[in-house]
DNA sequence: CACCCAATGTACCATGTGGTACATGCCGGC
DNA sequence: GCCGGCATGTACCACATGGTACATTGGGTG
């Protein structure tokens, strides 16, 4: 007979855990085309017999790097919030677009799409993705908004916009790898904010932060 | 030994387009998982010895329906733009907004993404949509962005941002199916557009064809 | 009619798949 | 020092896959 082991709190670094870590990594590199569990399991270093042992099936699998994944997106929100400090709004996207188009990142990004289109055709796997896929993006930045002295229901909108800017940006940005236009049309949607951030002690200042990536 | 046609002008409607509409038509709204030549070929109506007799092979199979998928927006598009008219940039982002938002259209929204996404990751039977993904829309808009008195780089940049909105958003609606809060974010950004079309002959006339969603 | 050839059907193959059964290594606690 | 149980390895299975070979149909043209 087999044995899934109990899923229990889970001690942080066992050896599931360690497979789950480099399974993003690898997927975030190689993406999850139609790689068999084999494939898989080779390329992380174990045997197809350990992934289904851990996670009682490839399914199951799958639904744990999902899972996973969701978390290190919401914690570089967090991060990012955190850090946010008193700047502007406008100060902020910049700041957040900075980093979100760090090629460095961008395998993630395509493992995100790749998985928000799964879940988007109902394949099971990828569906906890979907959960919260919006709001735990805007329910943050809308407090943020508020913060800044929009009333909720712009506050809402601007979130959902900003998240609908950035996430279609970084689709132009990984198929063209045109960082320099796709920036231009980010200054644009920045420009906006500014123009309605009526709350900001400080709205004409200098905020450029050097003239974005004018020379190069 | 075996036979491939030799895919001349392609009569309009040879067996081999009736396949391809249908298979659109099929992935469109079950997806193309990891959906094996067989499954397809059986949904189609056909047996997997066609499919591999008119397209060679899986792959090139899904090259076509990847070429034709394009097809079917560089289409929609153009059809788009020339509806146009003299309306304002603002007035056209809401009307093709309006269908692109409709539900009927999701099933092939979804599989551009996934498509699209497949493509990111260097799957090569979606690479081809990759070719002018960005590029085939932006080129009509910054031409009709000029005809409304913008000079060059601003409607680069406002294309690429209006064309990230729209993705975006769709993203957006597609996961929350919320199409209320998504009409906000979009008309927020569409304000932001009648604010900088200084050309608009009428700006100020009541574009908004009825409060949008008012009542429902 | 005879011929051709695109279009389709039937049967098959080698390979890879997800999953399972069973044996074993290896650790800490009694 | 032995024993329970997590972790892992080996071997296997039934089955589906993409692709091929070969035969057959059927409509149009000489």
């Amino acid at each position: 007979m087999w044995y899934m082991p109990a899923r229990s709190a889970a001690s942080p670094s066992s050896p599931r855990d360690l497979i789950l870590g480099r399974a993003i990594e690898h997927l975030a590199a190689h993406g999850l085309g139609d790689t068999s569990l084999r494939q898989l399991a080779g390329a992380l270093g174990t045997s197809h017999r350990m992934l289904v042992y851990h996670f009682g099936s490839k399914e199951g699998f799958l639904v744990a790097v999902v899972r996973a994944v969701e978390a290190r997106q919401r914690a570089a929100l967090a991060e990012i919030v955190a850090t946010a400090g008193s700047a502007s709004p406008a100060e902020i996207m910049r700041r957040f677009w900075d980093r979100l188009a760090d090629p460095a990142l961008w395998p993630h990004e395509r493992l995100f799409f790749e998985l928000y289109s799964q879940a988007l055709q109902g394949r099971p796997h990828a569906l906890p993705l979907l959960e919260g896929i919006i709001d735990s993006w805007i329910e943050p930045a809308v407090e943020f908004a508020r913060r800044h002295g929009l009333p909720e229901r712009p506050a809402r909108a601007q979130a959902r916009l900003g998240l609908a800017v950035m996430r279609g940006l970084l689709l132009d940005l990984l198929a063209t790898g045109d960082r320099r236009a796709v920036d231009q049309a980010l200054e644009l949607h920045v420009a906006t904010l500014v123009g309605q951030d009526t709350a900001d002690p400080a709205p004409l200042s200098p905020l450029s932060r050097g003239t974005r990536r004018s020379g190069k």
